[in-house]
DNA sequence: ATTATCTATAGATCTATAGATAATGC
DNA sequence: ATTATCTATAGATCTATAGATAATGC
């Protein structure tokens, strides 16, 4: 479980690339950033990656993943009642660094390859929008929640996940779990059958 | 009201570059992009602005009062109920082009000075979030809603207004007003006081 | 004289490649 | 022989400045 065992470069590459990116987006950070952090030389980036965009691709990907592996599991866990899920699923994104999604579609994917961006795409749909859309479908369908469209209520949610890790950065704010809590609550609330 | 008045060449240049910076952020477009779409030199740029930091804060601060007094105008229209008010400002915010709050606080704004991120933090707070939050503070002071912080409530709503301008450009979903109809009708009954 | 442009370019990056070097494994 | 680094640098930008040029206004 705690695998303490050291890390290969190309993990600690993934590791700093991954951190960075998040923190100030592809186009900002420079592969001498991501050097420095590993602390290696810039050239030694392109031993383990062939280009700054597949090293993005590759962090992005595992991201994606992690996120779909996450969700599953919580969500498995947290049974068929809605309740619980939106739970589940708003504190599995709490305990995960931002997704940034809306930066990511603006930003970062603009500047990769075409076919690059259509592929991403695809997988941020089928990792995170998928599962969360799910949730809002199988409750429709069991009447548990009136009739508003899926799709809108897995971008509400999403959006304000995403939010919720912005305004926790800003001084006065609630923690994370009571701002998630809320938005739960008033969800909850706002679908009731009427 | 329709002024058709042929703009001078610092409007056209604010344009061109207001539509450029918001497409795709401040760190990709280059000053070239700019002075191309005005259909001039990028070296000519710079007689009309000092530099591409201080061309970039023009046009942020411009596309901050301009929210400051469209939602200042909308509110007032709109009345002292919340139905009608959060009608008026997510009818507003879809009416105008999206604000990438959040891609604009984590990739462009560390791109500028500390003093000038500092500034323009306070100027977003004073013209787009505090005129939202006065809504809700308003509404729970009348108890027309119940307890939710109104700092989360506000953070929720401008999240989703960004998301739903991402959501309208892809294939397949709702109308933007469809989506912001929803919105409100969901926050409306989340909120009601229990 | 002022205004608004232009050409040319300095200086600072950034990505990516070429080729050297040192350590390890067969 | 392979693995993982390094130094050096080519080639492509990007921002910003210097100084020329042309048109307009006094």
């Amino acid at each position: 479980m705690f695998d303490q065992v050291p890390l290969n470069a190309r993990e600690r590459v993934l590791i700093a690339a991954e951190t960075l990116f998040r923190q100030r987006g592809y186009n900002v950070v420079t592969m001498r950033d991501i050097a420095e952090e590993v602390g290696i030389r810039q050239a030694s980036l392109y031993y383990h990656f062939p280009s700054k965009e597949q090293l993005f691709i590759t962090v992005i990907e595992q991201v994606f993943e992690r996120h779909r592996n996450g969700l599953q599991q919580v969500l498995a866990e947290a049974g068929s009642d809605l309740r619980e899920q939106l739970h589940a699923a708003s504190h599995w994104f709490i305990s995960q660094p931002p997704i940034h999604f809306l930066s990511l579609m603006r930003t970062d994917m603009p500047a990769l390859s075409e076919e690059q961006t259509q592929r991403l795409s695809l997988v941020a749909s089928q990792c995170i929008l998928d599962p969360i859309k799910q949730v809002f479908v199988a409750a429709q369908e069991q009447s548990q929640i009136r009739d508003v469209t899926p799709d809108n209520l897995t971008g509400f949610f999403l959006s304000v996940m995403d939010g919720i890790h912005y305004a926790s950065t800003l001084p006065g704010t609630s923690p994370k779990d009571v701002m998630a809590c809320e938005l739960v609550s008033v969800l909850l609330d706002g679908l009731r059958p009427r």
